[in-house]
RNA sequence: GCACCCGUAGCUCAGCAGGAUAGAGCAUCAGAUUCCUAAUCUGAGGGCCAUGGGUUCGAAUCCCGUCGGGUGCACCA
């Protein structure tokens, strides 16, 4: 439990004395009672708004009711003094014991310190990537694939079951442009020459896919009508592709739990299932949809469509599950998936990239409607990435099959830099990622920075043994203030990981790392003004013991927040 | 025309489950290196949190309008 956690208990018991001492009247809602760190930590070390935000209610004013809650927290014994500021503030100064015996369940808990059980089990289902499989991934998936994991890391840390889930799109037009890519190079492969027309893939990942048909077909289909094989060359080619994909995701470390097939989906029914019961509940209609506003396009006309009633749930238009030629569209059949994955998690997650942001709330509206409003479901938008080389745009054309890809950015800068960096912002904030700055050796380099500091922390370790200095127990009383600001800001990951959990943001868990760093980096360098605030001092193994165990809470905390963002610490740089 | 996202220091961005005097890095200026890795650190200046209203004891944070930027707008995925 973390020290936010129980202080928030002890305000609770608290409360509940007061209200049987008839301070307090019974019932009061203390949704709205918060403990947190004070901005600024000349009020202390814990603040909370309770009297605030539960005078007006209880029919008396803050500073009567704070009175009565200081005098029952003074009472504690973690509690060194309590007092009331502003407009009704507590604020409270807990004892250096408490704040160090903190340094010692760091300690003990290891790599579970910050780990929660604030998600109580409920199963969240984090369907990320779902990147089309038509080829390799590029850049342009990175973002999201990241941010989708790193949340999924997050949230079973705090006591989520998670179903990581990738939805493979192989039911539309551009799987049919995909097997004919494919069947062009399977000619390739058995000694054609040809050329790509346009509206084809041109990628060179498709050279390998044509001889691997070559292997598995011969020449059985090189000369037959595409009807005889289109559908054969699909299903093999998207499997080729999701080979490729799953490759390309193991470099950044990325594996699934669930891979979804659209194609399997539809063959077994499912849309239809959805159709008949939204049907059935007036839900979906045959109409014709109004004319686009703005530009009209050049080929519009009215047409009969089964009409999803998502204005009913928000949206600006009701949306059409079916195309005229009868097939399903993209979103008859990702509501049917939606309500499927539904049935196996009690909330849903979707991370998309920003450019489908317009068909949000549609799909919201489908899952609203299917799960009868039960089912919690967030869409998180992912902005665009701008790729920079030395601060110039780096060039790239889908058409001409010339993309960056993720392989070879990967290759590039490494794993755990791409990783890092693409949590260096919020998601829904765009971002630069620039070749040059991301592996540079500075402190502007967030992931520089603090790998830096696990380095830093790592060599203290060596430094010791290097010594010979035969170490005590550490006795934490030694500890100083210097020393007590950065344990109070290490206390502080366990509620930084909640947070980032509760608001969906793992972006929160990179910040904190680097405040952490600086506050480490900061202590580490009043050694150079003063030699005796060093930690390794060869005459005094009591206080280095005590130093060293500090530092090492201070790395176990890097370690536990960098493993959160799927980044390995390094233990010394090169 | 409509919808969504964004507008915080000169620049890049945090902060937004409402909390006290709005933060960090870069850049600028002034300092620290016989050093446990100075690949770092210390300090200073710099803000009508786009704008106008509203809700509240309290708003950068929530709500509405306006302005500015981005994205998307029939049976593409």
């Amino acid at each position: 439990m973390s020290l936010y956690t129980r202080f928030t208990a002890h305000l609770d018991t608290v409360l509940d004395i007061l209200e049987a001492d008839g301070v307090l009247p019974t019932g009061l809602n203390r949704k709205p009672v918060t403990v947190e760190p004070p901005r600024d930590a000349s009020h202390g070390d814990l603040a909370t708004n309770a009297a605030m935000v539960l005078a007006k209610p209880a029919g008396t004013n803050p500073r009567a009711l704070a009175e009565a809650i200081v005098e029952k927290l003074e009472g504690l014994t973690e509690v060194a003094s309590a007092s009331i500021a502003g407009p009704g503030f507590i604020n409270l100064t807990l004892t250096d014991v408490t704040w160090r015996s903190e340094l010692a369940v760091l300690a003990e808990e290891g790599d579970d310190y910050g780990r929660s059980d604030i998600g109580q089990g409920v199963t969240v289902n984090v369907e990320y990537v779902s990147a089309n499989p038509t080829g390799p991934m590029h850049m342009g998936h990175c973002r999201g694939a990241v941010v989708g994991d790193a949340l999924a890391t997050l949230l079973e840390y705090a006591g989520h079951k998670v179903i990581r889930e990738y939805y493979i799109n192989d039911a539309g037009g551009q799987v049919d442009v995909l097997a004919r890519s494919a069947h062009l190079r399977y000619r390739e492969a058995l000694g054609e020459a040809i050329t790509i027309p346009e509206g084809l893939y041109p990628g060179d990942y498709l050279v390998l896919v044509g001889e691997a048909l070559m292997h598995d077909f011969g020449d059985t289909y090189k000369d037959k009508p595409e009807s005889e094989w289109l559908g054969l060359f699909r299903k093999r080619a998207v499997e080729y592709m999701m080979i490729l994909i799953r490759e390309d995701l193991g470099k950044l470390g990325i594996k699934h739990d669930v891979f979804s097939s659209e194609a399997e989906l539809q063959a077994a029914g499912k849309p239809d299932e959805a159709e008949a019961w939204l049907r059935a509940h007036d839900l979906v209609y045959d109409g014709v949809l109004e004319a686009p506003k703005g530009e009209l396009p050049d080929d519009w006309e009215p047409v009969v469509l089964p009409l999803f009633r998502s204005t009913k749930f928000g949206d600006d238009q009701d949306r059409p599950i079916k195309k005229s030629n009868g097939s399903w569209t993209y979103f008859g059949a990702d509501m049917a998936y939606h309500y499927q994955k539904a049935q196996s998690a009690d909330q849903l997650i979707d991370i998309w990239g920003a450019d489908h942001a317009g068909t949000v709330k549609r799909i919201q509206a489908a899952v609203a409607a299917l799960t009868e409003g039960k089912a919690r479901f967030d869409v998180k938008l992912i902005q665009m990435v701008r790729l920079l080389r030395d601060g110039e745009p780096v060039k790239m054309s889908k058409r001409a099959g010339n993309f960056v890809t993720l392989a070879d950015v990967v290759q590039e800068v490494g794993k755990d830099v791409v990783r890092f960096t693409m949590l260096t912002r919020k998601a829904d904030a765009q971002m630069d990622f620039d070749f040059a700055k991301v592996v540079e050796a500075s402190k502007d380099n967030p992931v520089f920075y603090v790998q830096y500091a696990h380095a830093r922390i790592s060599s203290l370790g060596r430094r010791a043994e290097e010594a010979g200095i035969v170490l005590p127990a550490p006795d934490l009383s030694l500890l100083g203030t210097a020393e007590l600001g950065l344990i109070k800001l290490a206390a502080q990951f366990p509620r930084v990981v909640e947070g980032a959990a509760l608001t969906r943001e793992p972006h929160r868990i990179a910040f904190y790392l680097n405040d952490l760093a600086s506050a480490f980096h900061g202590w580490w360098n009043m050694g150079n003004d003063d030699p005796r605030a060093r930690v390794i001092l060869a005459d005094d193994p009591a206080l280095t013991s005590s130093r060293l165990f500090l530092s090492r809470g201070i790395g176990q905390i890097i370690r536990n927040g960098l493993a959160l963002m799927g980044v390995a610490a390094l233990t010394e740089l090169n």
